[in-house]
DNA sequence: AATCGGATCGTCT
DNA sequence: GACGATCCGATTG
């Protein structure tokens, strides 16, 4: 069965409806000829002047400018002097900038070169290898040569293709993890796997 | 099970 | 010069 890749309109929509309709889809990587894909679990929204805890929040600088660009293309940020997290780039009407956040996603394939990616003890559960953003990103190789690749191709040997659709009900909303700012939003969304 | 501190450095003030 | 959109191992209860 081949997966279709979601298309760029997908991602030229409200960021926070961008991270709800993201669960379920498969982030996918293609590391020579292996091919590593996880199920998306959650993801959280982060948007342009009205979010404070957005990296964008302040404009446009050297780190952030990815959320400014073409969306369907990821943001990768370096954080924690030695942690990567990978962002979608998604924004819609008027706004200027905006990303969604990958936070966790189930291991489907390749889950062998994502324990040895993580380099960590945890060979045992599956899951655990992918059930944070910094972990995710590890786990799928990801790091700033990903930087703005377009995630609605292959060419760039990491993309998004469809997955099983996700009801409302399923869908729990929450607010974001680890951020002093904007506290209150509510822009965190996850399916229990 | 819950909490705490250390690791470690790019980015922005 | 301070501080992270984090993780992990150790410690405590």
């Amino acid at each position: 069965m081949t997966l279709r890749l979601i298309n760029r309109g997908f991602y030229a929509r409200d960021t926070a409806a961008v991270a709800r309709d993201l669960l379920g889809k498969r982030l996918v990587r293609r590391i020579g000829g292996t091919e590593v894909a996880a199920m998306i679990t959650e993801a959280e929204a982060y948007k342009h002047r009205e979010d404070p805890a957005s990296h964008a929040h302040n404009g446009m600088t050297e780190r952030n400018r990815a959320m400014f660009g073409e969306v369907g293309r990821a943001y990768v940020y370096f954080t924690y002097g030695m942690h990567y997290c990978v962002n979608a780039v998604a924004r819609g009407g008027r706004s200027e900038a905006g990303a969604v956040l990958i936070r966790a996603a189930r291991p489907l394939s390749g889950k062998d070169v994502m324990i040895k990616n993580r380099g960590t003890g945890d060979a045992g559960d599956a899951r655990g290898i992918s059930d944070g953003p910094a972990k995710l990103a590890q786990a799928m190789g990801i790091g700033r040569r990903q930087y703005g690749a377009d995630l609605t191709r292959r060419a760039d040997g990491l993309f998004v293709t469809e997955g099983p659709g996700i009801p409302d009900a399923v869908v729990h909303t929450s607010t974001r993890v680890g951020i002093s700012k904007a506290v209150g939003k509510r822009w965190n969304f996850s399916i229990r796997v």
